[in-house]
DNA sequence: AATTTATTAAACCAAATGGTTTGACAATTG
DNA sequence: CAATTGTCAAACCATTTGGTTTAATAAATT
């Protein structure tokens, strides 16, 4: 079941990687929406916005209800989660390691302090 | 200082969306390597390798530092806050949203049985 | 039935991505 | 000094991206 999950991944990082499909987004945890809503205020040809819609599909990051001639998006951010999980990972081990370069810089201050300056 | 945030983001982003970058950084979670290190275990070759890392220094996720002929890396992942918490945002939009939703359909049930079945 | 509206599809284009190979160059080793 | 090593730069190539414009399609309106 997180079988591929790095492509996925792949998709939801690429994704966000636009600042329109970040806008987009943004608009739609204001509640659902649908692809003339969401493209007017893109500067963009409405089929580019459309574009960008099936992308955040493709990454799951959308779904759409089709009624009638009118498709309505909204968002589904559960794949954000597994995102958001992989980064914090990340920001454990950094500060973990950032600690470790506080210490090492401390105990130079200390070295030094004890020898004297000797540039 | 936060000017421009949104392309910053974009650069994260996109230097997330390839396993191949994401493996790198994980590798250098255990420590600083130098590129020849770090390109050895990747399948392609290593000027191939070197531009991810570049992509990744564009990011600010990894710093380089020259000593001789050598390059040593090391993860910066100070920048993977910043991404973090945008998507931290998300999620809890997502979750009220799904909270809201469940609402809807409570209520709908609600309504559904009050009224009986009429299709 | 004719028109408008919401959307997709297709054709096209420039630029970016992700890879290769080859050659240059500086730093280390013999 | 010669050979090796670690890296970059350049040239090249195929594919993807992000945008356009122009049809085509299907649903709603008049």
């Amino acid at each position: 079941m997180v079988l591929n999950a790095s492509r996925h991944l792949d998709d939801v990082f690429h994704a966000l990687a636009h600042p329109a499909r970040r806008e987009i987004l943004k608009r739609l945890t204001a509640g659902e929406q649908n692809l003339s809503e969401l493209s007017a205020p893109l500067k963009m040809s409405f089929p580019a916005a459309s574009k960008h819609v099936r992308v955040l599909e493709k990454a799951k990051l959308v779904r759409r209800r089709v009624e009638g001639r009118s498709h309505f998006c909204r968002i589904d951010a559960g794949p954000l989660g597994e995102a958001s999980d992989w980064l914090e990972n990340y920001r454990r081990h950094w500060e973990e390691s950032f600690q470790r370069l506080d210490a090492v810089l401390e105990q130079m201050k200390a070295e030094e302090k004890r020898h004297g300056s000797r540039n």
